[in-house]
DNA sequence: CCTATTATGGTCAAGGAAGGTCAAGAAGCG
DNA sequence: CGCTTCTTGACCTTCCTTGACCATAATAGG
C-alpha cells in the first residue's frame, strides 16, 4: 500500500461524491483550489482514474459557465467496454450490438441507428481503415448509450 | 443544471416564449435591460442557439419601431434526407440531430447514439475525410430512425 | 419636399472565464 | 539506477460579455 498521492485524495474525493450521486458536476478550478494543485492535476486524474472502461465518463463544457460533468456507468460497463478490439467487422459488431439490445442495455431504436452505423455502405471507406474507424464508432455508441441508461436510472428530477 | 450563464438563461427565456407562440415579436433594447446586459449580448444569443439549422429563423428591423421577430420553423422543414449535404461539420450534425429529436423524429437515446457516432474523436480520420464520412454515417442513421418511426405508427409531419 | 434628429438594431474586435494539452521534471518503487 | 507514476507550468481552444462604432427607419423642422 503506498502513501495517498494528490492524485488518490483526488481521486477518493471524487468516489466519494458519486458514491451519492450517479452524475456529478463540478468546476475544475475550483477543485484544484480546494487541493491546492495546478488544474492541470485534475484532468491527469480524471484521464487516468475516470476512464470508460473503469466505468465512469466525463463530459465538459469550456468557456464562462464551463463545468465538469462525472458519470457512474452501469455495472457491466467496464467489461464490455474494455474487451473491444481496435478493429472490427461489421458482422462482428452487429452481433456486439444484438447482445446490448438483448440485454436492456440499449433501446431497440438505438441499436437500429448502431446497425446504420456500422455498415460498411455507410462508412465507406476501403478496408484497412474501415474495420478501424468501425470499432472507434461502435465504442463511442455504446458509450452514449451507457450514459444515457446511467441517467434514466438516476430518478429522473 | 450546470452553471446557467447569461447567455443560458436569455436562451431560456426565449424559448420559453417560443413554446407558447411559434413566433415571438420583441425589442432588443428591452431585453438586454431586462436582463441587464448589452444589447449585443442578445445578438450572440440569437446567432448562436437560434439559427436556421436548429429550426429558428430570425427577422428584425432597425430604426423607431424596430424589432426582432422570431420563428420556430416546422419540425422537418429543411432537414429532409434529399437535401443533406456531402460533407458536414460536428456542429452542423449536432444541429439536425437536435431537431431530428425536438421533432419526435428520434428517441433521446438515438439521439445520443447519433450524437456520439459524428464526435469527430470517434470517426478519428484527417479532415478533408471525416467530414465526408459523417455525412455518409447521418444519412444512414436518419435512414435508420425514419425506419423505425414508420414501423412505430406512421405519423403525420 | 428635404434634411436633421432620434430611436432602433447590427457588427466586430477585445477581454475575461472557463477547461485542455503537452512536455519536462520530481517522486516512488522495484 | 531505471522505470513508472505524479505534479506542475506554459501555452492553447472554446465560450461568454461588453463596448465602441455603424446602419437604417420613423419623424420633426425648415
Amino acid at each position: 500500500m503506498s502513501a495517498q498521492t494528490l492524485a488518490d485524495q483526488i481521486e477518493a474525493h471524487l468516489l466519494q461524491l458519486l458514491a451519492a450521486d450517479a452524475r456529478v458536476e463540478l468546476q475544475r478550478t475550483y477543485l484544484a483550489h480546494m487541493f491546492a494543485c495546478a488544474p492541470s492535476q485534475i484532468n491527469y486524474v480524471l484521464d487516468t482514474r475516470f476512464t470508460p472502461a473503469r466505468g465512469y465518463a466525463v463530459e465538459s463544457r469550456r468557456g464562462g459557465g464551463g463545468f465538469i460533468r462525472l458519470v457512474r456507468l452501469p455495472a457491466h460497463a467496464g467489461a464490455s467496454l474494455s474487451d473491444l478490439p481496435l478493429c472490427l467487422s461489421q458482422t462482428e459488431a452487429e452481433h456486439m450490438i444484438d447482445r446490448l439490445a438483448d440485454g436492456g442495455v440499449c433501446s431497440p431504436d438505438a441499436a437500429a441507428v448502431m446497425r446504420a452505423a456500422v455498415d460498411r455502405q455507410a462508412i465507406g471507406l476501403p478496408l484497412p481503415l474501415r474495420d478501424d474507424v468501425r470499432a472507434r464508432l461502435l465504442r463511442a455508441m455504446i458509450e452514449a448509450c451507457l450514459r444515457t441508461a446511467a441517467l434514466r436510472g438516476e430518478g429522473s428530477a
